[in-house]
Formats: structure tokens, C-alpha cells, sequence
DNA sequence: ATCCATGATTTGTA
DNA sequence: TACAAATCATGGAT
């Protein structure tokens, strides 16, 4: 029975982990070769047991001798009944261990991961290349939405970037799966002359690579996926991750405000060079660029705060009051020194289809006090505004 | 820990 | 669609 065992970790043991369930068959052998033989069994056990103990002592001789006791091995009479017999029962303990391990059903976290790689256009069709063409192409699609592009291009473009690796990772695993496949399936079939190899097993071989290689894939998608997480939360969810403008762009922003406070609605084109001008400023710090749309944010707070609380920023006005009616005195000095009168800042603030605005006289006494005494205004524009 | 300033988002409207 | 208004959520000062 020992040697039973061992012959079959020397012929039958492919590696399968089949020996287990193997005991079964091999009383079958027995018993069939006896049945076959008969009488002279005992001779025919000698010949067998010289024939195993060949086989156990192969990997101590050269390659040479071994070839040589292959060879013989193949050529004994007894090889091909011996190994039809090996074939059958290993078809045997194969179907059943294929019956056990097959149909395995689609893992939901790799469906999970497809989807999500999908839909983020990961795993997707190209789109046009995927580069800064395509975020141009997308924003003129949207008409007019160029300014979330370029928010967004950034983001578009290490999107992009993964994607390739992610294509290329992919199609390398691809190809490596491939090439170890055809390898091993001709290893094992230059193997079946010698080993009792059937055709299913080859494939159920096959299915096993291919697990082992989908797995890898798997991880190469879970670690994509990883990386659009990341690049979300850095680019598109960190919206609500609010940074302070930098102290330039919010003095561009204000001066803006303050000199058109009669009208704080910037068109699009103001709003861009606003934009652009703060972006400016700010690009020898550390901030990021402003958009467009940040400039619209801005704008759209500013005035509503303002209007909210006029008393509370008439300090704030009256600085960039100042600061304008300087440059502009300035510019006017330079241009004409006649001119004695600085333009005085407009107080009124006009909000779409309403309007409310400081006393004019007031406002326009208090400004220009303060202008010219550095004196800080009181809180009374609060209770002068009026507010339709 | 708390408060306020402020950028971003949501909702309703014309 | 742009905006007002309300609201959310964080940064930073205290």
C-alpha cells in the first residue's frame, strides 16, 4: 500500500491535490491486476515493485540515465495497460473534484469594481483620446461651461493618466496570462505522453491560470479604484473644503465691489479677468487658482452680505473707497492737475429689481471725511439704509 | 470649545 | 440661466 501511494505521487500527483481521494482507485488496481493475472502474480509484483523502485531512485541518476530509464519505462510491456488504468482512475477523481469547484459564481466585488471603474470611465470607451482635447471638446459641448473644464481639467487629465496605466497594466496581465497558458497547456500535453494527463484536466488547468491571473487583475482594478477615490476627493469632493482666497485676491475682488458697488454684477468677461488677475496674484503663493465661477460665488455672497449688514463692511468700503478715489485722483492728477475734485465713490447699492441705498448726502459727507481725516465711520449707515 | 468669517452648495424665482 | 437667499461646512482666531 505504501508504494501504492508513492507511485501515485510519482505518476499520478500532478500537483492537483488529488491523493486524498485517490486511496479508492488504487484498491481498484490491486484488484483488478490480480484478477487479470492470476496465478503469477507474485512475479508480476516483483516486476512492479522493480519497475516503482526505478521510478523513486530517477532524480538521483543523471538526465542521461534517466532519459535512458524513461525510455525503457515507455517501452515495458506493461507501460500502456499500467497507464490507461492511471488515466482512467485520475478521469475519475478529476470529475469529481471538477464537479465540486466548478460554476463559481461572479464575485460581486469584482462586478462591484467594474461597475465603478465604468463609471468613471476608467474601464470605459477612449473619449477622443482622453487629454486635454477631449476636456476642450467637452467644454464646448456644454456651450459656455469652458470655466468647469478648467476647474476640472486638472482632473481630467490624472484621470487620463490612470487610465492609460490602467489599460496598460491590463492589457500586460492580458498577455501574460495568454503566453502562461499556451505554455503550460504545451508542457502539459508534451507531458501527457509520459503522465496520464486528459484534456479536461489540461483545461480545468487552464481555468485555474485563469483565476489566478483574474485575481491579479482584481487587484490591479481595486488599486485603480483606490486611486479615482483619491483623485475625487481631491479635486471633485473637496468643494466643500473650503480654502481662504489669498489677502490679493480678495483685495482685487473687493476693489471690484467697492468701485461698482452701484452695479456689483461683473459681466462674464470681468468676471474672467477678475478671475484671471486674482489667479495671477496668487500663483506666486501657495493658493490654487480662482475660477470664474468662484469669482461668481464671490460676487454673489459679497452682495448679499453687504446688503445684509452695510454698516458692518462700511469700514471695508470706505478703505477701498479710498484706495480708488487715490488711484483715481492720481490718474487724474497726472492727466489734468486742474482737476481738484477726486471722483467721490458711489454709496449706492442696487441689488436686481431692488434698490437701497445710503443717504446720499450722508454717506457722501461721512466718505469724504473719512477720506481725508482717516476717521472710521459709524455704525448709523445700518439704520439709514433703506432696503426695499 | 466656541465663535465668527467665508467659500460652496442648495433652493426658489423671474 | 443668473441671481437672491438660505444653508452648509470649514478655517482660523480667541
Amino acid at each position: 500500500m505504501d508504494d501504492q501511494t508513492r507511485i501515485m505521487h510519482a505518476l499520478g500527483g500532478v500537483g492537483l491535490g488529488v491523493q486524498g481521494g485517490v486511496q479508492g482507485g488504487m484498491q481498484g488496481v490491486q484488484v483488478a491486476m490480480h484478477g487479470h493475472e492470476g496465478a503469477d502474480g507474485d512475479a508480476r509484483k516483483q516486476d512492479i515493485g522493480d519497475i516503482l523502485h526505478q521510478i523513486m531512485a530517477i532524480t538521483d541518476q543523471s538526465l542521461d540515465e534517466a532519459q535512458a530509464k524513461k525510455h525503457g519505462l515507455n517501452c515495458h510491456r506493461m507501460k500502456p495497460a499500467l497507464f490507461s488504468v492511471l488515466c482512467e482512475i485520475k478521469e475519475k477523481t478529476g470529475l469529481s473534484i471538477r464537479g465540486a469547484q466548478e460554476e463559481d459564481p461572479p464575485d460581486p466585488q469584482l462586478m462591484r469594481l467594474d461597475n465603478m471603474l465604468l463609471a468613471e470611465g476608467v474601464s470605459g470607451p477612449e473619449k477622443g483620446g482622453g487629454s486635454a482635447a477631449a476636456a476642450a471638446a467637452a467644454a464646448a459641448a456644454a456651450g459656455g461651461a469652458s470655466d468647469n473644464s478648467i476647474e476640472h481639467s486638472d482632473y481630467r487629465a490624472k484621470l487620463s493618466q490612470i487610465r492609460q496605466i490602467y489599460h496598460t497594466e491590463l492589457e500586460k496581465y492580458e498577455q501574460a496570462c495568454n503566453e502562461f497558458t499556451t505554455h503550460v497547456m504545451n508542457l502539459l500535453r508534451e507531458q501527457s505522453r509520459t503522465r496520464p494527463i486528459s484534456p479536461k484536466e489540461i483545461e480545468r488547468m487552464v481555468g485555474i491560470i485563469h483565476r489566478k491571473f483574474s485575481s491579479i487583475q482584481m487587484q490591479l482594478k481595486q488599486s485603480t479604484c483606490e486611486a479615482v477615490m483619491i483623485l475625487r476627493s481631491r479635486f471633485l469632493d473637496a468643494r466643500r473644503k473650503r480654502r481662504n482666497f489669498s489677502k490679493q485676491a480678495t483685495e482685487i475682488l473687493n476693489e471690484y465691489f467697492y468701485s461698482h458697488l452701484s452695479n456689483p454684477y461683473p459681466s462674464e468677461e470681468a468676471k474672467e479677468e477678475l478671475a484671471k488677475k486674482c489667479s495671477i496674484t496668487v500663483s506666486q503663493g501657495v493658493g490654487s487658482t480662482i475660477t470664474v465661477s468662484q469669482v461668481s460665488n464671490w460676487f454673489g455672497n459679497k452682495r448679499i452680505r453687504y446688503k445684509k449688514n452695510i454698516g458692518k463692511f462700511q469700514e471695508e468700503a470706505n478703505l477701498y473707497a479710498a484706495k480708488t478715489a487715490v488711484t483715481a485722483a492720481h490718474a487724474a492728477a497726472v492727466q489734468n492737475s486742474q482737476a481738484s475734485s477726486p471722483s467721490t465713490p458711489n454709496s449706492g447699492f442696487q441689488m436686481k429689481d431692488e434698490e437701497f441705498q445710503l443717504d446720499s448726502a450722508e454717506s457722501k459727507n461721512s466718505l469724504l471725511t473719512n477720506m481725508f481725516t482717516g476717521g472710521y465711520p459709524t455704525a448709523c449707515y445700518q439704520s439709514d439704509s433703506r432696503i426695499q
